[in-house]
This record gives structure tokens, C-alpha cells and sequence, in this order.
DNA sequence: TTGAAAGCGTTACCAA
DNA sequence: TTGGTAACGCTTTCAA
């Protein structure tokens, strides 16, 4: 509230309490052996001067900046925003902050992100990765920072992640599937290189063949080659209609209800469907979309906490490779009973 | 790649290189009147030692910090997403990196991460404000820190605003909605504290009460308190069910479809919807829903313009209001022709 | 073309 | 209970 713009620095509070440097310092950091009546004074000037104290220095001398750098593909992916705010929240309680990029997919910039955020002097680094594998080089870079790891193995020893059991859950909704009696499931999603994405796959392939059944799938290279009209095709395309779907993740399983929209199939009576994560309108569709639900409140909290112990401990621990489980929520879209009726 | 642990300095650089600190920092930054057989020494010497340049210094000396605060409510709506994808996209062609704060909906909260964030230094913020108006003392704090806030008009002279004209968008979306010969139209949101609602509210009023109909709404106080229960008493409450619903944001829309689909309302023929704010699954939905959409892009961009330029012109301009317009997009929920069939 | 020295705003080690 | 003084890692006069 300062007529002047400037803003006060301590030494200028020291100057205006009439005390030294190392008083004040003692003041705003509550420490022992200040007398109360020089205290006052202190708190005194700084309430006059509005003084409020400068993070980037206090972190320049302490050697620690209390800034977490969070690293993603996407945020309009609801899966990413829920983590993101659990990530925050878990983060605040330390009273630490977040330093955010968004990489749009492309691995190049994921990579620059990272070293940014190093030089930037983040104590730590929570990446969900945007391709397969972590480039290697990016990863180089961090030694020394700590870093967890969503949705991937970690690839080191140096780093720990906080990951689900893909390939299980995906056989198991599968399995589920065919317990419905469909024979002719297709897999639908995009970027194969993706670990998610991939492990998924072979878990849907395994559950097939353990059936007997023939695996089919539909995964473009990006998410953006995974076009609606794709889909359309895959459900014309043969004699043999798809009699349910398989989502890799949530945004293969929009397209995919609106292809299954567009080429008025009915669900579950023309095509099931049973999509990989949770969104935001799952249960306002009619039936309500079955899917595989990822803890994302728990996923961002562990991967916190994994993060502050690395600090703490210096990474005097080996990787810590935590797998948490997922669950699965059998709403009207797979064939189940329509619960959503009362 | 260093085997030791510690990060090399630029102090270290200089002496493995055999020159003087001002000379690597010379190269460093690119300087001229530099030998050309000095600077190959001096990147040797980086090379080897894996030098990085700590920008926390740096900023400090610099008095800038690159750094941009964002501060939001939610980061699960579909709109701030997209609005935060947009701004990190904008603040990174500038070099300057995101530090961001989610409130989760608490004025509160809200007021003590500005703090923080002036704390460290942020050279501008960007708030898209959780309550309905942004706490006084909140802004108080910020004098001599540019601000730009989204959805709601500057409060001071010294922020810039980036808006929509909410009542005015509401009102023709009504009037659209009455143009189908709907005349128990219902408005559906929460928080009327909040600039956007409150405006929307208004503008579905205006239009009402010109047709001459009479204004109907289900506005709850918070997020959380606008259950599903209670739109669904909504539908059936009166013996004159509503036979339209204007959604006042995207939260409120999902809702309601999922109260719909609990009362077995088909859209549009029981009961026709157009809700404020588009979201991923708006096209998936059968018919697809009516919205009203933000130039998510734009907003994200222009703010980040509008908070450099004070940034670099150092408050010498009065406060900009922008006001960008939106979009009417009429799918099927409205009650229009189904463009969604081929 | 190069370098010594003084800061940026804090904290921390010793004395007083 | 206090206060010099030296860092933290970097940039920036001003000389050489």
C-alpha cells in the first residue's frame, strides 16, 4: 500500500527500525534471542513499509527453492487435470509450488520443459511422460533432482513413478467383455510408443486369445490421427460388425461414441463399450459408460509424497516403483444391467 | 554427466577455463568482444563440468524472473483447461515459464496464493477469479504487479480484463431457445457470486421477460451444493415441467443431462438444452448439445499479451477491458434440426 | 579483448 | 541480545 513503487527490501526495514540487517532477518524468520521490545519495532517498519520478503534471494542462499516442476502432454485430457490438481493440493501442504509445462504431445519440447525447469532450480520433477520412453538425454539431465515418474515405469534406479497395473486391468475388462458373450471386440486408441497405451493393448490381446478369440485393433500414431471417420470405417468396414469396443483411453473413447453416434449404433444392444479412464460425463450418457478408473487423487498424492522423501533423503534410496490399483466401474455401456435404473 | 554430485558454477567454469568470471559470463550470454579461441575454452569448460546456469540468480540480479502466475479455481472444468493450455502456450514464446495455483474454489485460498506467488517474484499474474468479486485485499498486495484477470472486468484501473459479454450471450441464447416456441424455460447453475453467472442469469432474465415469459431459476450457492437430486426435483416439482434448460455453465449442463437421463427426459422432444460453456463430449452426445463457446484460444493468448505489454510498459497505460466475442454453436439439444445426421 | 569489484536480497558464521 | 561480514551465483559498471 506503498505510495512508492519500489518495493522495500529488509535492509531498508533494518534502516527504518533502526536496527541491523541480521535483526530484522532474526525477526522474520522467528528466531530465539530477539527482545520482544526490538521486535515490535521490527514489525513495526515492516507494516510500514509493506515489506514483504523476496523467495527468489531466500532460495538463491538457502539452496532450496521450494518449487516443484510438473511436466505433461496435455491438460484438456481430464485423466492429466485431475492429477495435476491432486499434485497441487499434496504440494501446497508443504507449502511448496508448482511450475507447470505442457508439451502438446510433442517429445522435443517435453525435453526442453525439463531443462528449463532444472535451471530454474525446481528441488524436484513429476513427469507424466508425452511419448514412450523418457528421452534418454532429457533424463540425463536431472541428475542430482529427484523426479517421479506417472504413468511409466520408472527407467532408472535414480527415479521412482507411480504407475497402475495397465495390462492386468486391461485383460480383466476384457475377460469381462467376453463374459458378455461378445466374440468380436475391437481395440481402439492412438500412440502406440506410449507405455499406457501399449501395455494396454497386449493385455486386451491376451485376454482374447486366451478365449480364443481374435485380437483386432484400431490405434493410429497420434492422438489427432485417430480420426471419428476411422472409426465409422471400422465398425462398416467388414461383414462382421465389431460387437464391442475396447477404449484405450478416455479421448479414444469419446470418438468413439461419437462415431458410434454418427452411425446410429445403439449401446450396448448394437456395439458394448468399455473405455480406459474415467471422464467427467461418463454417467450423464445414456447408458452410462463402463470404464477402468484410475485413483488420480491417490496417484498425485503418492507421487508427492515419493518426491519430498527422494528430497529429503538426498536419493539415498533406491527407485521406488509404485503400482496402485485400479477399479472397475461396470456402468450400462458394456452390457451390464442398467443400474442407472431405478 | 559429472560423476560429483554438485552443480558446477559459472566461478568453476571460468577457473577451468583459465579466465576471468566476466569472461564466461561473457560467452555465456553471448556478449561480443569476445576472442573467438577464449570462448572455445570457456564452452570446453562447460562441456566438461555439465554447466547450467542457475536462473534463480540470475533473476535476482536481473530483478525478472521470467515467471508468469496463474492463479484458478479448478482445473477439472473443461474451460480452464483449455484456457491454461492456451496461456502456457502463449507465456513459452516469450521464454517466460508458468507457476500455478489451483484454489479449488476457496476465496481464501485464493488470496494467499497471490501471495506466495508475489513473493517469489512473479513478473505478472493472471487470475481467473473464484469468487465472485476478487478479495480487495488480495489486489492490494499486488501494486506494481501487473494483473490481468479472465471472466471478469477489471476491478481497478491498474489490471487489465480479458471477458465475454455473458448477458448478452445468454440473452440470444434464450431468445434462441424461445424462437423454438419453448416458453418454461429454466436456468440451472450455482455460485451466483461469480461475475459469469451472475451476468448470464441477468441476460436469461432480460430475454424472458421481453417475450414476456416468466423468469425460472435453480441456482445453488456453490458447485458442490447444485446436485443432481435437486435438478431432477426441478423436472418433476410442478406439474408444469420446464420444457427447456439453460444451462449457466458446462458443470451445470452435465448435470442437468445427467438428471435427464435419471427422469428419462429425451432431448430434445421432453425437454430441450443449450448450456454455456463447450466441453469435449458435447458432440458425442445424442443429439449433440447446444452450447455457447468461449474462444478458449484467444482468451488464453490475448491476456497474455495484454499482461506483457504492461509488464514491459511498466503500468504506464490504463487498465484494458477486452471483450471477445463467442460463439452460438446450435447442435441438436436446442430443439434445431439434427445437423448431426448426414 | 579482458578482469576486478560491487552489488541483487537473503541467510549464516562469529564476535561483541 | 545484537551486529559486522561473508557468502549464494550471477550481471554489470568501470578500468586496464
Amino acid at each position: 500500500m506503498r505510495g512508492d513503487s519500489q518495493k522495500a527490501t529488509l535492509q531498508q526495514v533494518a534502516r527504518a527500525a533502526g536496527v541491523s540487517l541480521k535483526t530484522a532477518s532474526r525477526v522474520l524468520n522467528h528466531e530465539p534471542h530477539v527482545k520482544p521490545t526490538t521486535e515490535l519495532l521490527v514489525r513495526g517498519a515492516m507494516e510500514r513499509l509493506a515489506y514483504q520478503p523476496n523467495d527468489l534471494a531466500r532460495s538463491l542462499k538457502a539452496r532450496h527453492s521450494g518449487v516443484i516442476g510438473v511436466v505433461v502432454p496435455f491438460l484438456s485430457h481430464y485423466f492429466v487435470a485431475a492429477c495435476v490438481q491432486a499434485i497441487h493440493h499434496e504440494v501446497e501442504r508443504s507449502h511448496a509450488t508448482i511450475m507447470l509445462t505442457v508439451s502438446s504431445g510433442d517429445p522435443v519440447a517435453e525435453a526442453l520443459h525439463i531443462r528449463v525447469l532444472l535451471r530454474r532450480q525446481v528441488e524436484g520433477l513429476i513427469i507424466l511422460p508425452t511419448s514412450g520412453h523418457l528421452q534418454p538425454e532429457s533424463v540425463a539431465e536431472t541428475i542430482g533432482t529427484p523426479v517421479v515418474v506417472i504413468d511409466q515405469p520408472a527407467p532408472t534406479l535414480e527415479m521412482d513413478s507411480v504407475t497402475i497395473p495397465n495390462r492386468l486391468a486391461a485383460r480383466e475388462a476384457v475377460r469381462h467383455l467376453i463374459g458378455h458373450g461378445y466374440k468380436r471386440i475391437i481395440a481402439i486408441g492412438a500412440n502406440r510408443n506410449l507405455h499406457t497405451i501399449s501395455e494396454r493393448l497386449v493385455g486386451y490381446r491376451e485376454a482374447m486369445r486366451r478365449q480364443g478369440l481374435k485380437p483386432l485393433d484400431l490405434v493410429a500414431n497420434t492422438e489427432n490421427e485417430l480420426s471419428i471417420e476411422s472409426i465409422q470405417k471400422a465398425f462398416v468396414r467388414s461383414t462382421k460388425t465389431p460387437q464391442a469396443v475396447f477404449a484405450l483411453n478416455s479421448a479414444a473413447c469419446i470418438k468413439t461414441l461419437h462415431a458410434m453416434k454418427h452411425c446410429r449404433l445403439r449401446i450396448p444392444e448394437d456395439v458394448a463399450l468399455l473405455g480406459f479412464d474415467d471422464f467427467d460425463t461418463a454417467e450423464a450418457f445414456q447408458p452410462s459408460i463402463s470404464v477402468i478408473s484410475q485413483p488420480t487423487e491417490e496417484i498425485g498424492r503418492r507421487a508427492v509424497e515419493l518426491l519430498f522423501k527422494r528430497i529429503q533423503k538426498h536419493n539415498k534410496r533406491a527407485g521406488q516403483r509404485l503400482v496402485l490399483a485400479t477399479d472397475l466401474l461396470l456402468r450400462g455401456s458394456c452390457g451390464c444391467g442398467k443400474p442407472q435404473h431405478r
